[in-house]
DNA sequence: AATGAGTCTGAACTAGTGTTCAGTTCTTAT
DNA sequence: ATAAGAACTGAACACTAGTTCAGACTCATT
């Protein structure tokens, strides 16, 4: 006798695997990657331990596909606001806000995903998603240096350092604790927005303007 | 009888003592974090297992002493080479540059006591760690924002920025591998030094010159 | 309805390390 | 020399969480 995958079974089985990293991402964005255990996984996504290794070979991949999952979405924010700006200053300045206003807005998440201590091995797949976000970045400031508004310079070095900054700054422990009011987190996000584009070489009158602009369409765009 | 501990046997215990701090920093730099457990670090300073329990209350206590000591060593650096410096800027450039000088001569090492996962809680002695770093570094920007160097800012926000920054340019699972080449590792520190001294607002040409001022004295002093 | 393949369960298993402690060795004081 | 306090040893212990798997259950096929 020949089983065949039923419509519905197919779309249960995604489902429940969809539910599982759904539970893992609530479960980071709440306690960290510390909170990121297969049973507190499995009863959040409403199915036993066991049956997690049914979707997942090994803790390691589950979290490998959260990261890649949270990154996946992080790229395409950063991608849209950049396509929407007018020119090379402003998209890197908008891609760079984009980051900023992400990682302030979803802390615990950013910082399990980026950097928060794992029992497992997940450098790879960390090192893919900063690759790709770096990736875009630093495609930015290319365009920006083609477009003459930035001198030229190492532009994979200068993508992992506004990077580095960002989260330093941002999620980091050393971070300021007060982010939870918008007005403090607004300026947080600008101050470090300013900061990254004057590493790069924008001329501070000119970046200050670029941050104003920037800021702005991203703000409601938290979400995600 | 009271039994009084000899001139003698105070030396020797306190020379255990930095025998098994010793062993366990030479662990980190070789094998990183990771590498750091009780078992081998006992071996490698000629002690039993149990014997580091008589220094050291639980592991979380011995890493968090060696990441106060990597600590200290790199901040009395940092203020060495600042001092030297004949002006606000040039400290400032001179701070930047013997972190970035200090993180690629030792990589693993500085990963270890920065970022790399451990099973234990060092979070404290890490952040204390960074603080007393950006302390150091926020309070030449503002010498430098002082002197009118630099426009006013949040110093430290761009404290945090810039070592995030030199971190994840140098150090990062993204930092180029290529740096064990001297030429190459000069151009890094170069590079990424300019990157943050334009972050806070040193303008371009400026920087130039103060990043050439700084990396010369610098090259040398990596040890330790 | 009966059958068997596929899926789920959750208690038991496993593995790797930090930690302990009874016995041993070393040191001090008489 | 001897007794007692202090330090050291290292094998045994404990703990934590990831992983497994035999049995229960669900669903597609005849």
């Amino acid at each position: 006798m020949v089983y065949r995958r039923t419509h519905q079974v197919v779309k249960r089985l995604a489902a429940r695997r969809s539910a599982i990293l759904a539970a893992a991402r609530e479960t980071c964005a709440e306690g960290g990657m510390a909170a990121v255990q297969i049973a507190p996984v499995a009863v959040r996504a409403n199915v036993a331990a066991g049956t997690v290794y049914r979707y997942f070979p090994s803790k390691a991949d589950l979290i490998s596909e959260l990261i890649a999952d949270v990154s996946r979405d992080e790229l395409a924010a950063i991608r849209r606001a950049a396509d929407a700006a007018p020119g090379p200053s402003s998209a890197l300045a908008a891609a760079v806000t984009t980051v900023a206003v992400h990682v302030v807005s979803h802390r615990k998440l950013s910082w399990g995903i980026l950097a928060e201590p794992v029992e497992v091995d997940v450098t790879e797949s960390r090192l893919a998603s900063r690759r790709e976000i770096a990736g875009e970045i630093e495609s930015r400031i290319a365009a920006a240096i083609r477009a003459g508004h930035l001198p030229a310079q190492d532009t994979a070095l200068a993508a992992a350092a506004l990077l580095g900054a960002l989260h330093e700054a941002l999620v980091g422990p050393m971070a300021p604790d007060n982010l939870e009011d918008q007005a403090k987190l607004r300026d947080a996000v600008q101050t470090v927005t300013l900061l990254a584009l004057r590493a790069v070489g924008v001329m501070d009158a000119r970046a200050r303007g670029l941050v104003v602009q920037a800021v702005l369409p991203t703000k409601m765009a938290a979400g995600a």
